[in-house]
DNA sequence: CATAATATTGCAAATCATTTGCAATAAATA
DNA sequence: TATTTATTGCAAATGATTTGCAATATTATG
């Protein structure tokens, strides 16, 4: 999971015929400094010259659809973007705490050969799954 | 999981100091003659004589905090809502479609001792999870 | 059973996250 | 440097959900 560098994902833009513009690379670089998934509000607040939100918004789903960044939902109504190393497919999942939101990113999976008996069982195929723990962490107990 | 009659469950209400209100007992006999979380728009819909939108959205939040339903979240960003049995916490996870949105109740749940492995590791306690599965169920392929 | 007390409803307006139309602007290409 | 066209900013639209408030219905009370 090395960091990609700010030109290596810019690089991605241009090879997926995209504008390297100034919201996209300082969105971009932003995201390659947060080690968890950010709401578009934190984004936009956290850009020093902040560009409009619908630009981000607008980044999120282009970069999501070339599988820059991955989506994740906290159950809060907010959607959260994480950078998505290259190659890698960006599945993982987190522990959130209840009471800070605090996050906490975790390498355990649902197990696979549950889910491929589900699958089975119910005939489907494709098979996914959205996960997200919650709790309580250790400074808010 | 006997389904509750609409009487048991206007009874819970009362015991809860709840009114048994019209709105009230229409929405609780149309969920639980649902064997899927229902959206609000849905269950809307569903009334012979709906009532207005927000009595639902507050009527939803009612039951919720009284157990009496629970809240799922496809990831569609609609909630949807499912009568939970007496006694019972309602914790359970669902298979849907990609294509068509169909819905399959999954018994299968995160095992808990790889639960309390990611809670012991991270020094959280009080730990729950939010687990949806998504595929293409057989109609669909 | 009528009535008072107050929880609940309907309606309209407000909020919040997100999307979209459109003219102005900036990135890539010649 | 000029041209083409993707991208941006801005404002307005959308969709889910929430909220204030006066009107209404439920429950407790006499």
């Amino acid at each position: 999971m090395a960091r990609s560098t700010l030109h290596q994902l810019t690089s991605r833009l241009r090879e997926g015929d995209r504008r390297v513009t100034g919201p996209r690379q300082v969105i971009l670089d932003l995201l390659r400094s947060q080690p968890h998934p950010q709401t578009i509000r934190q984004i936009h607040s956290a850009l020093p010259d902040p560009c409009d939100l619908a630009t981000i918004y607008r980044a999120m789903h282009m970069l999501e659809s070339m599988g820059m960044v991955k989506r994740f939902d906290f159950g809060d109504g907010t959607a959260r973007f994480e950078l998505v190393g290259e190659g890698d497919d960006g599945h993982h999942h987190h522990l959130i705490c209840h009471q800070c939101s605090s996050v906490v990113e975790i390498d355990e999976c649902f197990p696979t050969a549950l889910e491929k008996k589900i699958a089975r069982q119910n005939g489907f195929t494709r098979m996914t799954h959205k996960l997200e723990f919650f709790g309580v962490c250790p400074e808010c107990q």
